[in-house]
DNA sequence: TTTGACTATATGATATGTCCTATAGGAGAG
DNA sequence: CTCTCCTATAGGACATATCATATAGTCAAA
């Protein structure tokens, strides 16, 4: 669902290609909030154009393959349009790391401490991403609404990632009961 | 693969049934961090009790039908250890209102402003929830590992959702150029 | 001139996740 | 005695996402 309208609202603003789409867009920005495979882009797209919200023109380039360029018809814009105006579900989170953490009491703190200290890279890894991303400063243009919409974009992700580098932190400092403690119980065992 | 990991984690504490891993761990505490589906999971208990990580004994209930408890085999229990030892990814991040945000230019100050003011309302609600859980204090078994634990994990889902409640009250107060500006680009146009 | 890199589209296979429905025992209400 | 709720397991259908591979044109370097 997501996706569709994802490359609706891309293309809403520019009319490109399949290979265009994911490494102009995706892979630049869009992944930041709704990553998207190759294959799936150009299988969206298809359905898409079957169900007439968008029409391909094919262009022959003068450097590689042909380029099908996809265009948003009247009917994609105005689902596009209800869409964008439609209240949205709070991201589903999947973390395999929490899994870890919450069921890591038998880990030996030099364990846990080594899974928390890779977590922890990786997230300064994104969190300076983030930070690198070469969009222009809001002053340089401050009339213009889709870069102020950018940059409230940009800084959700800074510091969801800086919630978890701090947190990390946090985990490297704390100091836990020895391994050897009590015997681990479920929060809802009825024994507990 | 990680739900086959937090189902052997969870029977590895104390052995159950696909009921009560749905109703007693998902529900209550792990869909925070790795929801899933009463289906996905009694199809995956099935898979790994074929693959020889599970053995299920069934024991007739006085209340109700029988009820097939599944026990992790050392098979199992070697799988899960070398899991619970290996790094994970860091979780993908699908957010459809960040795909609004991002594209929503064309919408008026009032309907985004809808669109936030709900998603506060959502996230607000998931914090309190998260507030809500019933975890005994640390204090109270201060040499429980795993009740450490579960305080660092639940810790992370509040301050994220702390990150999301700040961020998006920031988005509200925010005043952005009006919607007949300049035109919209894609950040990675060329003729930007 | 072959090889590799980049542009460009497409499909098969598989994995994962969601929604819905079927089946069935036991308990309590009406 | 039927209806509903709770416990309990299971599978069909579908949607979504990932991984791998095939095809093909252009260009530059070896």
């Amino acid at each position: 669902m997501s996706l569709s309208y994802a490359l609706l609202s891309i293309l809403n603003i520019l009319p490109m290609t399949g290979y265009d789409l994911k490494h102009q867009a995706f892979d630049q920005t869009v992944r930041y909030y709704w990553p998207a495979d190759q294959s799936q882009i150009y299988r969206t797209l298809k359905r898409l154009t079957e169900k007439g919200m968008l029409t391909a023109t094919v262009e022959d380039s003068d450097q590689g393959p042909d380029r099908k360029v996809y265009h948003v018809t009247e009917k994609g814009r105005q689902a596009l349009a209800d869409w964008q105006r439609t209240d949205q579900q709070p991201p589903t989170i999947r973390d395999p790391f929490l899994i870890q953490m919450s069921f890591g009491s038998e880990l030996t703190n030099d364990e846990l401490h080594s899974l928390i200290a890779h977590q922890l890279e990786v997230h300064r890894a994104q969190l300076a991403e983030y930070q690198a991303i070469p969009i222009p400063p809001r002053e340089a243009f401050p009339q213009n609404r889709w870069l102020a919409l950018q940059h409230l974009t940009l800084d959700l992700g800074r510091r969801i990632e800086r919630a978890y580098v701090e947190w990390l932190q946090m985990c490297l400092d704390a100091d836990l009961p020895a391994p050897e403690g009590q015997e681990p119980r479920l929060l809802d065992n009825p024994d507990n």
